[in-house]
DNA sequence: CTAGTGTCCGTAGCTAGGTACGGAGTCAAG
DNA sequence: CTTGACTCCGTACCTAGCTACGGACACTAG
């Protein structure tokens, strides 16, 4: 598969494609017998869709390329795999109870907010998540 | 409270602050009487760390004024409120399932590498979330 | 053989989100 | 009334993550 098809199948742009080889964030495919280009297995577009998606959920490109070496390294031992899987296992399931977070806040913003007159003082966004601060505070 | 105050408490530096002024995320508190200082309020501190933590979590600052202009804007009318409130909410609840998914391929790999030998071809973290993929292509 | 499309590579430019600099003003303590 | 800590403002600079440019090469169809 040649990057123009992966990158539109991965719905990203061929520069990006070549960025994400630069930064080792999939394979490094050098074909010089196919003409000297570029040539992908269909992994390559279900990394780079990962990619995209761990994105949106706040990690860094750094970030995941951690989470995608976590598999199949043959040199590497298995403790440490599961070691740095974790480590990464606690990040996301912070990462989920501060969603969880936000994601009540907006529900109780939703039911404080029935009528159709003007918002006036309800809409705590902010009061629903003070809680969190005050906690930590003692 | 004075800029350095609200800085340190908030955790982020002083012109974090003032940058953060500049776009519109928290208050414009021009204070001439006061010797030309600016002058916050304590919620502005809050208001700083849930700029922060929602940063983590993947919203971008525009994204995030729009989470805070959800509350209390007397103008505003509470069924445009509570709507914007629900798009935010179904992001939310989106960025919460797709981290479930990771959260459970994460938990997979833990499962899988559970010797101390060599991690060969186990530790399939894309395996596991290419199931996703394959329900998206029926 | 030529035109068109896709690819090669390196380098330059762009947006978001800060971070640092530098010269001037404020204020409390000594 | 000076010293030191803090703040003011504007501008410049920085990293991450793309995105575009431009000239050369490959491969296909006509």
């Amino acid at each position: 598969m040649r990057i123009g098809e992966v990158a539109e199948k991965a719905g990203v742009g061929v520069e990006t494609i070549r960025f994400y080889e630069r930064k080792g964030l999939i394979e490094q495919p050098r074909k010089p017998a196919d003409g000297g280009y570029r040539s992908y297995s269909s992994e390559t577009v279900n990394r780079v869709r990962f990619v995209r998606e761990a994105q949106c959920l706040g990690f860094s490109l750094n970030e995941i390329e951690e989470l995608l070496t976590l598999r199949a390294d043959p040199e590497t031992d298995c403790a440490d795999v599961r070691e740095r899987a974790q480590a990464k296992l606690d990040e996301v399931k912070d990462k989920i109870a501060r969603l969880a977070g936000i994601q009540s806040a907006l529900e109780n913003l939703i039911q404080e907010c029935r009528g159709d007159g003007p918002a006036s003082s309800c809409c705590p966004i902010l009061d629903a998540l003070d809680t969190d601060d005050k906690e930590s505070m003692t």
